[in-house]
DNA sequence: TGACAATGACTGACCAGTCAGTCATATATT
DNA sequence: AATATATGACTGACTGGTCAGTCATTGTCA
């Protein structure tokens, strides 16, 4: 839906309120009345938008549990994905545009937090205690606070956005560095 | 000044484009015009706000260089202080407000950077430098990326003022457990 | 032709920014 | 000291422009 699409740009390039409708149907190459045809108002085209754009995210979430190689290793191919398709891609900017809105929004943070977040979390969690059982990870209290697992990439999403051009950052290359002192220095075969 | 704080309330609560003047005068207990006396038009507002709720951020940045004990203790103290009087108050939803309307005024986020960022980074570097010289951080990779360091107190703000609510996080246990990730664990005396 | 989708001119609310006027205080004059 | 005059910080009603949301009209397709 091109409605949709446009609607995405122009919210992440302006925030809720200073977006323009008569922008957005311009974008999407359709009358304004068009989109009152989908959307109740701004503010549930807004909220229907986040939503909408997540699903992509949640699939990745709740994508490959890790049965094969080592945990580093699929933590690490994770990272790798949720860097460049994310953090380094439009898609980014809806994560900070969620951070932006979000105390304005309650229900869209609520979602996002159980949509989102607790599995995610849960998720990592779970690939945590696998790791210390193991005996990838020593550090159990890890466990305790997944959180400190997806922190680099979350930093990676805000520094994009606000000082790639002062100081680009080489997310994956941080992300590994950060694996490091969580399972230890990798083994150089 | 009253202006200043009521201002900084409002921008805080609706961010730049939702705060209404009237509503910021109003609070300050003075006239519309009255704003105009002091600040050129909204977008000044802002922009000179954000510098002037950065002064104290900035004081602590550039604090006590850590001669005494061990670099661990200086930087464990230094998080606890910005967890405690960042993350958990007002001064958080200020870090989230450039997050938010960073990108839509770059010559804030220009300032965040060159004053704050680029000033923190080099400290945080020189630190973990330090903390290699002296052999009490391993990885030696870490002074590549600053970052890693100070990420944990960056989702730490971003979950106070979206998630405390659903999950409240104990900010300093997570620092904790991230300093013994990088330091390695604790010794229990 | 009838049913439905799309349009875009229009309306009314809203709000940044203005400015003629007020008034408390300071300065000058007698 | 008493009165007159000047100053400028402050006010808030007002204006001009903007924009969300509407709806009578037009276009499309079966």
């Amino acid at each position: 839906m091109a409605i949709i699409e446009a609607a995405m740009e122009e919210f992440v390039a302006r925030g809720f309120a200073a977006t323009r409708l008569d922008d957005v149907a311009k974008r999407a190459g359709v009358a304004k009345g068009t989109l009152y045809l989908h959307f109740k108002d701004k503010e549930s085209m807004f909220e229907e938008l986040i939503r909408t754009a997540l699903v992509p995210l949640i699939s990745r979430m709740s994508a490959p549990p890790p049965i094969g190689g080592s945990v580093r290793d699929a933590v690490e191919r994770f990272a790798e994905t949720f860097i460049l398709e994310i953090a380094s891609t439009r898609r980014g900017d809806i994560i900070r545009l969620i951070v932006a809105e979000g105390p304005r929004f309650p229900a869209i943070a609520d979602f996002y937090f159980r949509e989102v977040v607790s599995k995610g979390l849960a998720g990592m969690r779970a690939l945590i205690e696998l790791a210390i059982a193991r005996g990838e990870i020593r550090e159990n209290k890890l466990a305790q606070f997944p959180q400190l697992l997806v922190a680099p990439a979350i930093v990676a999403v805000i520094w994009q956005s606000l000082f790639a051009r002062h100081a680009p950052l080489d997310a994956i290359a941080m992300f590994k560095v950060h694996l490091d002192l969580i399972f230890g220095e990798r083994r150089t075969t």
